[in-house]
DNA sequence: GTCAATGCAAATCGTTTGCATGAAC
DNA sequence: GTTCATGCAAACGATTTGCATTGAC
């Protein structure tokens, strides 16, 4: 598990990297991320400011541009599950895939190391050489199976 | 492979059953998805409708109301597929998954038996009811490792 | 002082809804 | 004739953009 200083010092390097400027803004965004339990949507994250921030001041714009700038330089990931739109996650999450209620939008993470090796072996046979991969098995959760 | 005719049936009978009216604008919307090549949002139905038949003056709602009637009685199923939101899919095609050259574009639909038993294994260990799955791999295809 | 980032409001996009009209039964 | 489905336009929610202002460097 990666301490949450070393990931906001990785967003300090890559800022000054590319000539741009170290804002409060991003480092809350990118920090309300690396906190929270699950996946969360722009304005989810734009409420948790909110709520634990309430004297930054932040607008809905700019954590969508936070948003879209992490992810961007890979400091966070995210899954677009249809009906509540974009979700995002901080990547000092290990690798995993995702089991997704369709009813209530619950998300189950989970790994599997055979279904890894597969993919490799599927890349490698057709002459593939694989970056990344996204796997989402939807369905229906316990709890909704009433 | 399941003819088309067979699927049109099924969705007459579908109707039939549920007192409901038969009207061609739903038939146009599952005959495009019968026919179509990968996944389509509602919009490319809706723009594949208006090329296809110009003469039928279809309406976008009417597009979205035929998608939501024929996912909900089970003749297509739609997934969340990257930034683009929901993509549907005929139930009549085959089930496969995707890899994904990021240089190219290019796009190899494969299918692996042992993936598809873990991943059934795996939504029943967490009391999951699996409707469908998507899983891409990205990487570089052969011609573009130069 | 310069230029990127912000906050706000307006604009835009994809999708849904209300309602009068038209089509299926 | 009744009722459902349609087409249109307006409404909606989520996201993006334009712009004047602020803040990092």
């Amino acid at each position: 598990m990666i301490k949450s200083e070393e990931v906001i010092e990785e967003l300090r390097k890559i800022v000054k990297k590319k000539g741009l400027k170290y804002t409060e803004q991003r480092e809350i965004v990118l920090n309300i991320l690396i906190h929270a339990e699950g996946h969360l949507t722009a304005e989810e994250v734009y409420n948790l400011i909110k709520t634990k921030k309430p004297e930054s001041n932040i607008g809905i714009a700019t954590v969508y541009r936070a948003l879209g700038f992490l992810e961007e330089v890979n400091l966070i990931t995210s899954i677009a599950f249809g009906a509540d739109g974009k979700k995002y996650e901080s990547n000092t999450k290990e690798h995993h895939d995702h089991l997704i209620c369709i009813n209530c939008g619950r998300i189950v993470e989970f790994m599997d190391d055979e279904i890894e090796k597969r993919q490799d072996r599927i890349a490698k046979k057709n002459k593939f050489k694989i970056t990344s991969h996204s796997m989402q098995l939807y369905g229906i959760c316990e709890a909704c199976q009433n």
